[in-house]
DNA sequence: TCCAGCAGTGCTAACGTTAGCACGAACGCG
DNA sequence: CGCGTTCGTGCTAACGTTAGCACTGCTGGA
């Protein structure tokens, strides 16, 4: 590798009118910085950024961590968040979590080890405490996800109310045997999520036991395909579906296809996200709209502004609207009338 | 940030002893390592790679570069990548290009600067030639794409025998007016791909020109809409359509859908690339499945073996199967008769 | 003419870690 | 008892870059 002072040795003067010539130091001449820049050019020099790390200077990425990079969701907040990032010149570094506290810790540790400048993350359901001191020492920001012990800075969605208006849309079609299907209780969202579901009972008068609930704790396509078939069986069957998770939807979608059941005729069904294929799919999927992209661009923003300002930022969290319920033709009441809306 | 200079102070002990604590030299003695990994945990150690990386040692990092990481062939790369370097202590870092050969340079420099490992990149179609220098400084390997330039090091499809098959099938089925609708020409899978298209057709007989083919600069979703609006009319508009992009399937299939084409009965469609969507489209997709996993485990393994022994690896390049057709309903004879399978 | 000031450059230390070499103490063997 | 060996540890240099300070030569004002 080529180094300042292999640039230095070859035009005959010092590292330190290198070093300067190629910061754009006011002191240089302008045909010294000439000379330097040609000569680097040519040589194919490229800065070490470790060294320049070692002098202090902060680095130049910023970290991601997620449970699964596939999930659409992920995918389009890692785009939006290294569009916005790239624009000021930092790097974007990946990592997948699974939903495993230890791989979590596993890759903070090499994060804090790289000294990355700042990471986004959604976190794993119970931090490990090593991983709450690793977090702590860096610039951080929770999406999504939030636990207590990393701080309060926070973007993610409503999701209470979210759910609360997927349910009263169900309620408000007379549905009265409505089920949940949602991830685990132990997350967060998860629990946010059942809230407002069983809240949008409650207000439509409902008993909070009228529908059935299955929490898994993986939230996979596969739990939602085996949590289908078990809802859908006995004689009072919901007739109306709630989905918390956007994985979850895409196994009750495949198996709501497979066994052929009548969409809104025998089952509405409300999900939760949305993907291009969820419009394509049946009469057209009803879902819960969430305003990714635009929480992954107040992300990327708040974390620049912060790597940009030393003061410790102090705004404790902004948590952004729930986007709007996408009517398209899966949902419809319970005694068979039209479906409520199209896409 | 704590340092082993740091540990070394409160322990009174040397720097040297607390480095080769930590490193579990066999010199040491076990109490004085006790006593420095205690110290170290305790204090919040976290060893600073940028300053080991000076000393010779090199980054834990690989990068992995594409177009958009919302596209699922590349979030599914992306996540067998991680979960296998991952195994391995290393970290991915992820950079997009958006097809455009400046901001690949612009990454590519970044990544040098960073001193990354390794790289794995699916180039754009012409790279730039300091970003050809910089990959050559570096173990890399290209993925789907290959470009001369950047050296035989690639892991792709078989592009020419994947769009031979999926004509084929058409041809097969009796269709003698196929339209193709793929990427630009420049790239070369996207010429690959058009001839293994034209291959089909003269191997049944049919003229070079019995179908209309449109070659998009952006293989985008809207181009998709674009060129099926004017594919589709005139007096002798095609009956059969093979697609060359997962995009411009998206696009193909949302337009379709909007339009209310008949499929397949007023035409038969052959997608490319698979994704859980396409299976619920209208009859479900007749699409080219494509092994990605498999390309991407593979690009792991090779990288890591890569990474590891030293002496320049000679495999000139890996090509891999174009995978099978995966039949659903979206394909039939042109005369009407039932649908030559289904999912 | 002399000195202050400035433009342009060089010298050197420092960042945190590691490796080569050296040092002192203890031990075993002849 | 002397010497070589081993064990455990310390000192120091080096990695590539940057910043503080020092130095040289030149210009301009008194």
């Amino acid at each position: 590798m080529i180094t300042t002072r292999d640039i230095a040795e070859r035009l005959g003067i010092s590292v330190s009118t290198v070093g300067r010539a190629l910061s754009d130091d006011s002191r240089i001449s302008e045909e010294t910085k000439f000379r330097v820049r040609q000569a680097a050019s040519e040589m194919g020099y490229v800065g070490n950024r470790a060294a320049r790390m070692m002098r202090g200077a902060s680095s130049n990425v910023v970290a991601l961590v997620i449970p699964d990079i596939r999930n659409s969701f992920y995918s389009t907040i890692a785009h939006e968040l290294s569009k916005n990032m790239e624009a000021e010149g930092f790097q974007l570094m990946l990592s997948e979590t699974d939903d495993d506290r230890l791989v979590e810790l596993s890759h903070l540790r090499e994060l804090s080890a790289n000294r990355v400048a700042g990471v986004i993350i959604v976190p794993t359901a119970r931090p490990h405490s090593e991983s709450v001191k690793l977090l702590k020492a860096v610039p951080h920001l929770q999406l999504l996800r939030r636990h207590p012990s990393l701080g309060a800075q926070w973007f993610g969605v409503d999701d209470h109310e979210a759910l609360r208006r997927a349910t009263a849309h169900l309620v408000a079609l007379g549905h009265t045997r409505i089920a949940y299907l949602g991830g685990p209780e132990e997350l967060p969202t998860g629990a946010e999520r059942l809230r407002g579901f069983r809240s949008a009972l409650s207000e439509g008068g409902l008993p909070d036991d009228a529908g059935r609930t299955e929490l898994g704790p993986p939230a996979s396509a596969d739990h939602g395909r085996e949590a289908v078939r078990r809802l859908l069986t006995g004689p009072d069957a919901p007739t109306g579906l709630v989905l918390g998770s956007i994985q979850l939807t895409r196994g009750v979608l495949e198996e709501l296809s497979a066994q052929g059941v009548k969409v809104p005729g025998e089952l509405s069904v409300v999900g939760f996200g949305d993907e291009p294929g969820f419009s394509w799919w049946g009469p057209g999927l009803t879902t819960t709209g969430l305003p990714i992209q635009e929480m992954a661009t107040g992300c990327a923003l708040w974390l620049l502004r912060r790597l940009k300002t030393k003061p410790v930022n102090d705004g404790p969290y902004t948590s952004v609207s729930p986007g709007s319920l996408i009517l398209r033709g899966s949902t419809a009441s319970p005694d068979g009338e039209a479906p409520s809306g199209s896409a």
